[in-house]
DNA sequence: CAGAATCCATTCGGATACTG
DNA sequence: CAGTATCCGAATGGATTCTG
């Protein structure tokens, strides 16, 4: 079903239509960084994101990890050791989604210095 | 500057830091949609985006298409006719993050109908 | 170290009018 | 048609504090 809409089949049919899940999550705050930081960097801690980050919270660090585990995209695997060791990276099948994303944060870094 | 992290130089450096203007403003609502839309309906006028959306409030639109002429991704173009005439239409060179865009609606969009 | 929990200021965005 | 203005509830995310 819906067949209008159809100007060129370049990318087959994209949907506009409503706010969808996974966008709504990459909406929020240092979700896409989140994600493409953890494909570059991964197995990543806790802590090197944070200071990847620089200037970030860590509940909101802490609630953009979440997020993106529940929702698949991370893998989360805790270390029973003393001092604690998390580490996380990407599901296996959703290297894909940051290999999208990286271009679209290279490509917001060089219009922030460029332009 | 910044001679750490290189797992592979598939993307140069990518920046993580603060979130990017650009990044920020991606993130609100539609926000990625309104882009990739007027990229593929080019010229598209304000009600046809609000039909391809279905039930965005007005308002949220009109900000939308506010904040992404402002900050130059996207064009407006008003014709004093009766009645009212405005095209909208993706800024020349940034036809490029449209193109980074879109994919990742596609990606989203098979994960919501697939998952 | 790696967070979870709480609290709260700010913001966002939807609904609902109302214009040129 | 193409919005803008206003109002207001919901939600976000930062700071802070505390814990296994």
């Amino acid at each position: 079903m819906d067949e209008r809409t159809q100007p060129n089949d370049s990318a087959a049919e994209t949907c506009y239509c409503p706010t969808s899940g996974v966008i709504d999550l990459l909406s929020r705050t240092y979700a896409i960084q989140t994600l493409c930081a953890v494909g570059t960097l991964q197995p990543v801690r806790y802590g090197e994101l944070e200071t990847a980050f620089g200037d970030v919270s860590s509940s909101t660090l802490s609630s953009r990890l979440g997020d993106l585990t529940e929702a698949g995209l991370l893998e989360r695997n805790q270390y029973d050791e003393i001092p604690p060791r998390v580490e996380y990276r990407l599901s296996e099948d959703r290297t894909d989604l940051c290999e999208l994303l990286t271009p679209v944060l290279d490509w917001a870094q060089q219009r922030e210095t460029t332009d």
